[in-house]
RNA sequence: GCGCCCAUAGCUCAGUGGAUAGAGCGCAGGCCUGCGGAGCCUGAGGUCGGAGGUUCGAAUCUUCCUGGGCGCGCCA
């Protein structure tokens, strides 16, 4: 299969970026040290980052305290060897000392952080494309819902969570499909047809009840209608009944699950059913390859009572199939703690064995790593499924599963009950037709997945300043409204990337920290990327939001001094692209007027 | 009983082994003739659930305990 995600073409940035140079600075003074014998060991891995304090200096290392270990000294003495061997051959700092526990502190000129905005503006896409993509081909599965009901706000959690991190990671250049698993075989779709049935049957004059463990929802109110209209009285002579309603409200709950999916801006490279896998034999093809490797057994046969449900297996039969017994994959020799069941002692496949089958499929396609999406209610599921895959020998490594935490709803500071009545707030439409996407998008990704998510949904509604994402998009659009101001007064744009002199009247403080901030973007998306975790990024919106208004509040942009306004818009801009580029990973718009 | 996730300010939550643990809301007090006040500033508020261990250094890694959520089917 084809990748839909076009590789990104970004410029590479022109020169070196200032942490590189640092550490590149670093370590050539390692290497000093050690010709002269005040050094002994291998350089160590070490940091340089962004310092917290600005006592601290803007920028500072640990190397010193990472290399006290193998040289035996005080990290302040090996600090103090570095630094008088420390190169600066670009005269990017002012100040390099040693602080604290043995922190290397570097104060840079304004020129260094003027030259890291002026290579932010000049290249095509924030991120600079400095890290290397891995090659791999990555696929990740979620929502994968049921088609018997409609999504709800934990699909929703987990569709943003998808996304986003689909987003990010062909930010970075990586190869990423989205897929959705339609479980569209097996008992609880066929019960779905039953319900389905009944209700034409019903609306047709021939009342009929919807059957034990059936599906009451409205939606298939709806449906029903919609097929006694199109079909009129053919549709109650078909002879596989069930299965031409099951069909039937599988397409029409799926067409549903799209275009709620699509109201939330999330959208699938891949719709995969599981009844074409058992119906072409994939299924059977993957309990072969596990009784070749010899992972399998059987049970004893069973009692005759369990003979009854014999003979519903969709699709072929088993090879081989053996008669009342069950056939269990070993998957306790893989790290489990308990054997599972592949094949029922009536014939038909387990919804795991689907699952395998599934899961070779995908590695089958050609990818190198599958993220699976799975809700709370599956983590039981984790051991069986990487088992399966180690008898399969399949590499640790390819596959891996995020579990989106549950949601709870607040409202009026309450958390919201499931109930009957409350239950409709519950589903993915009515939550997102309240608040927007939006404001969905963004409150689904603002907190680590793996926690429980208070969703405040008074809070995601509310126009005002105490909405993060209303605040992120404000900042956003007041820069969209001083540029605005700017060119009716100039009557032509600014131009598009600055000279170097251009960005020299930025000296305050605040535009220093900007700078910064916008600098340490990329290892914001990267971190975010590598730990799977978009809410970094929401983060970091947040407070480079709050950087801006703080910026704006107490220093006016468009000045008499036109060099300095100039300096000043290319800083906003700058911030004005960080920010439409970090709400595009999450999903969420940029608006230039709200 | 076993397994997974969680526990950080009054509330909701950030915090890739680093320095004095941060933000928003709430609370107390201040700031508006301006490019969008949908804003800004100051302050109070913490034994990072508890106890050991590893480390030069632990909210972070590890063991045990406590409390909360979820899961332990020849259901999906």
């Amino acid at each position: 299969m084809r990748s839909t995600s076009a590789r990104r073409r970004v410029q590479r940035c022109p020169g070196l970026q200032m942490k590189d140079y640092i550490h590149s600075a670093l370590r050539e003074a390692h290497a000093r040290c050690r010709e002269q014998g005040r050094l002994s060991a291998e350089c160590p891995p070490f940091l340089v980052e962004e310092s917290r304090n600005p006592e601290h200096g803007e920028l500072c290392s640990n190397i010193a305290l990472a290399a006290a270990k193998a040289e035996r000294k005080a990290p302040r003495m090996i600090a103090d060897a570095l630094l008088e061997n420390l190169p600066d051959a670009g005269r990017r700092f002012t100040r390099a000392d040693v602080g604290g526990a043995g922190f290397i502190n570097f104060v840079l000129t304004s020129t260094s952080w003027h030259e890291e905005l002026r290579r932010l503006l000049a290249a095509s896409d924030p991120i600079l494309n400095t890290s290397a993509p891995s090659g791999k081909r990555i696929q990740i599965e979620f929502v994968s819902a049921n088609p018997t009901g409609p999504l709800n706000v934990v699909n929703a959690r987990a569709a943003s969570l998808g996304d986003s991190l689909t987003r990010i990671l062909r930010a970075l250049g990586e190869t990423v499909d989205r897929e959705f698993y339609i479980n569209d075989a097996g008992h609880q779709v066929k019960l779905l047809g039953a319900s389905v049935e009944a209700r034409v049957r019903t609306l047709a004059g021939e009342p009929t009840s919807v059957p034990e463990g059936g599906y009451h929802g409205e939606y298939l109110r709806d449906l029903a209608a919609e097929i006694l209209a199109r079909e009129g009285h053919a549709a109650l002579e078909h002879a596989d009944s069930v299965e031409h309603y099951r069909d039937l409200a599988v397409r029409f709950m799926v067409a549903l699950h799209r275009r709620s999916l699509e109201q939330l801006g999330v959208t699938f490279e891949r719709w995969f059913s599981e009844r074409e896998m058992h119906e072409d034999g994939r299924v059977w093809a993957a309990l072969e390859r596990l009784r070749a490797l010899g992972h399998t057994y059987r049970t004893d046969a069973a009692s005759a009572e369990d003979d009854d449900a014999a003979g519903e297996a969709e699709g072929p039969p088993p090879p081989t199939a053996a008669a009342g017994s069950a056939e269990l994959l070993r998957t306790t020799a893989f790290g489990d703690d308990k054997d599972r069941v592949l094949v029922r002692s009536d014939g038909r496949p387990t919804y795991f064995l689907a699952d395998i089958a599934y899961h070779l499929d995908k590695l089958n396609r050609g990818y190198d790593l599958l993220l699976d999406i799975w809700g709370p209610d599956h983590h039981g599921h984790i051991a069986r499924m990487k088992a399966a895959l180690a008898a399969l020998g399949k590499p640790a490594d390819a596959f891996d599963v995020l579990i989106a935490q549950q949601v709870n709803l607040i409202q009026n500071g309450e958390r919201l009950k499931m109930s009957k009545r409350a239950g409709k707030f519950f589903e993915l439409d009515a939550l997102v037709g309240v608040t927007g996407a939006d404001a969905a998008r963004f409150f689904f990704v603002n907190r680590r997945f793996d926690s429980h998510l208070d969703f405040d949904v008074d809070l995601a509604t509310s126009q005002t300043q105490d909405n993060p994402v209303y605040y992120i998009q404000y900042a956003h659009a007041r820069i969209a409204s001083v540029f605005t101001v700017y060119e009716e007064r100039q009557g032509a744009p600014l131009a598009l990337v600055p000279t170097l002199g251009a960005l020299e009247p930025l000296a305050l403080p605040e535009e220093l920290g900007l700078i910064r901030a916008l600098v340490s973007y990329p290892d914001t998306v990267k971190a975010a990327a590598a730990a799977y975790e978009p809410h970094r990024i929401a983060t970091f919106l947040h407070e480079l939001a709050t950087k801006l208004q703080q910026y704006y509040q107490h220093h006016r942009f468009i000045v008499e001094d036109e060099a300095l306004t100039a300096a000043r818009l290319y800083l906003v801009r700058a911030v004005q692209n960080v920010l439409r580029h970090g709400l595009g990973l999450l999903g969420v718009s940029a608006p230039d007027r709200m």
